[in-house]
DNA sequence: CAGAATACCTGCGGGC
DNA sequence: TGCCCGCAGGTATTCT
């Protein structure tokens, strides 16, 4: 159940093994992810050579001489991987055996992640065409955000969700963001100062990076017999925490809904501004 | 156009 | 115990 932190460390995660080898073959078990898998993508990776693997927003880009794959996790998606072959477990969708006898296996209960391919420039993919900056790059910034909210009528919280703002803040990480903040998720977006712009941007670097750092004590984890890597979770101060008292001022925390997903916030510490 | 609802899936925990 | 419900960290697509 990844957001960016734990695309991040899958990355860092699996490149050490990858990067360098000779794709020997992919197996594709499900090709019914959230969308087909091209039929195609065996032909298109056999005996190609995996030169890197990136990432933009939470798309995984595993660049061949001959094209990317252009993955996603999804909801439940995750990697493992596997020294030697193993027999495959409910939901083991897809693996790609490596020269090196490695296998790279993907998992993914709920079949929200998917696997695209291109020959060209992974960036200029109509998935990736249209992303707002990084959240940890420099684009991204108070300025920045209140630049563009001046005219955004929504919720602050949806607002930096959307990836066309700002590409992989998910719920997690907006949730503690905008507590730490000390601002309403509710907050329309117009509303706020250049000086609480400023703040959440920082909270949201803050927030992201000691996530990433967290997950970076994982990274060993990644090469197991049957292993599987799990996702990390930082201590969270909202999140998950409705009901249960305010870190701050010990009033119990309060819940809503936004775009449809949970909010966790503190009514007392991150008063409703309208 | 912006913004909100809907859709796609399975698994899990809680309540009865 | 077992069934049913709501909920879950994703986002493209469809709607109003």
């Amino acid at each position: 159940m990844p957001e960016l932190p734990e695309v991040e460390t899958t990355m860092r995660g699996i490149k050490p093994h990858i990067v360098g080898q000779c794709i020997h073959k992919i197996i594709v078990r499900c090709a019914r992810l959230r969308w087909p898998i091209p039929k195609h993508i065996e032909k298109s990776v056999k005996n190609r050579e995996i030169k890197k693997i990136t990432r933009r927003h939470k798309y995984l880009l595993i660049t061949t001489d001959a094209g990317t794959m252009i993955w996603h996790l999804g909801m439940s998606g995750r990697f493992t991987i596997l020294p030697k072959p193993q027999p495959a477990a409910p939901h083991d969708h897809i693996d790609i055996l490596l020269a090196n006898d490695i296998t790279l296996r993907y998992t993914d209960p709920r079949r929200f992640g998917c696997l695209l391919w291109t020959s060209g420039d992974p960036l200029q993919h109509p998935l990736l065409l249209n992303l707002g900056p990084e959240p940890l790059t420099k684009t991204f910034s108070g300025k920045y955000l209140w630049e563009i909210s001046r005219r955004k009528n929504t919720a602050i919280k949806a607002a930096i969700m959307d990836n066309r703002i700002v590409a992989g803040v998910g719920n997690i990480y907006a949730t503690e963001a905008l507590f730490i903040a000390g601002i309403h998720p509710k907050t329309p977006a117009k509303l706020l100062t250049l000086k609480e712009c400023a703040a959440l941007v920082t909270a949201i670097k803050v927030i992201l990076k000691k996530a990433i750092n967290k997950g970076g004590t994982t990274l060993k984890d990644f090469l197991h017999s049957n292993g599987k890597p799990g996702y990390f979770r930082i201590n969270l101060q909202a999140y998950g925490r409705a009901g249960a008292p305010c870190l701050l001022c010990k009033k119990p925390l309060k819940s809503c809904q936004i775009s449809q997903r949970s909010s966790i916030f503190c009514d007392h510490c991150q008063p409703l501004r309208k």
